[in-house]
DNA sequence: AAATTGGTATCACGAGTGTGCTAGAAAAGT
DNA sequence: ACTTTTCTAGCACACTCGTGATACCAATTT
């Protein structure tokens, strides 16, 4: 017996290699089967259909990222008194996690940006699209609370929280379109310089 | 004669209705023709290839923005001596050009979006590419100049340029994916707010 | 008036797509 | 040992795609 679960994780790697590689439109069955190894019978014998891969594999992705979100979430509890330069970079490391770093994030990102776009168009996929943009300002919402936990910030969330949300899918977006005009160095001073400003705005 | 100019652009109209619409993955020749109400062979005698045809979307598209801001370049002038805060609200509505905020614009920065995406996994569309997104670092040090010049601020071009191109490219793609989550109203806070907390600063 | 160009309209081909369907092999349950 | 489920493998159909080729009409040129 053959373990399912593990057996669609595979796919689904194949469907993210393909789909970060060479863009969604060339995610098609039997090049995933292809990158996987797989025979196409066997494919459709762990999705019924090529949406259900798709969102299988979307999900997939947006778990990846919130996982490793959780995994490092007491960076944001404010263990001892840091200074507000120190913490804010400490932040800056923590919400690196949706950028484009290295090979990992660069695929997740990727396909994330490939998976929002093609579910604006494809009602199928439009609640992953809304949770991953709403998760970003979420996201956005718990750095600045712990900011202004530390008392080094006390602007508006309202605003802030959209606007570092922004700031982020904009990082994120430019550096896997163009890696060579917004490279990895530049993204991490950006985000550095406004969490910095943010501490001394407060 | 007709006019080839016109009918050209008649077709790319087109092409950016259906990308708009549909996403970019719908446009096929056949799917223009129709939306053009044309022939197919009509739309095959103005461009040579798909390839042709997409392309000259794309440049049409980056021009048509390209030629608003132009049109509107006079608002970074200091014309005599503005408050702060009056000069970043100027800037604001000269930056919100790039923002889904009505039809046109909505249409412009959707199909924008797609054609980058696009873009990624087609090295013919690089170099325009290429352009639009150097466009924005490039907005933005104007913008940024224009702060400087009248003495309002005196921070890092280099940090940024990049940080308001980011901001503004973040704000335009999660309105072209959720206009319900990011609205077109946030979008002119948050820039507002960072464009004020910029005059504040240097 | 004849010839050339510009524009419109179709057909046909090969390639690629998702999916319905069938069937053999392998493993698990009885 | 037999049956049933799981898995792998592949055929075939209907569809869409871009493009080559062809033909016809209209306007302009010679």
């Amino acid at each position: 017996m053959v373990d399912g679960q593990q057996r669609r994780a595979h796919i689904a790697d194949a469907v993210l290699r393909l789909a970060a590689r060479d863009g969604l439109h060339a995610v098609s069955l039997r090049a995933v089967a292809a990158e996987a190894e797989l025979n196409i019978g066997s494919v459709r014998h762990y999705f019924d259909s090529q949406h259900d891969l798709m969102r299988f594999a979307m999900r997939a992705t947006i778990d990846r990222v919130t996982a490793r979100l959780v995994e490092r979430r007491e960076t944001t509890d404010p263990i001892g008194r840091l200074r507000p330069d120190e913490l804010a970079d400490r932040l800056t490391g923590f919400l690196a996690e949706l950028l484009p770093l290295d090979e990992r994030r660069r695929t997740e990102t990727t396909v994330l940006v490939e998976f929002l776009l093609a579910a604006r168009a494809d009602p199928g996929l439009a609640d992953l699209a809304g949770e991953a943009i709403r998760g970003t300002v979420t996201l956005a919402r718990r750095v600045l609370d712990a900011l202004a936990r530390t008392g080094a910030f006390a602007g508006d969330p309202d605003v802030e929280a959209p606007r570092l949300a922004a700031l982020l899918d904009g990082l994120a977006f430019r550096a896997v379109l163009r890696p060579e005009i917004t490279t990895g160095e530049e993204c991490l001073a950006v985000l550095r310089a406004h969490l910095r400003q943010l501490t001394r705005t407060g």
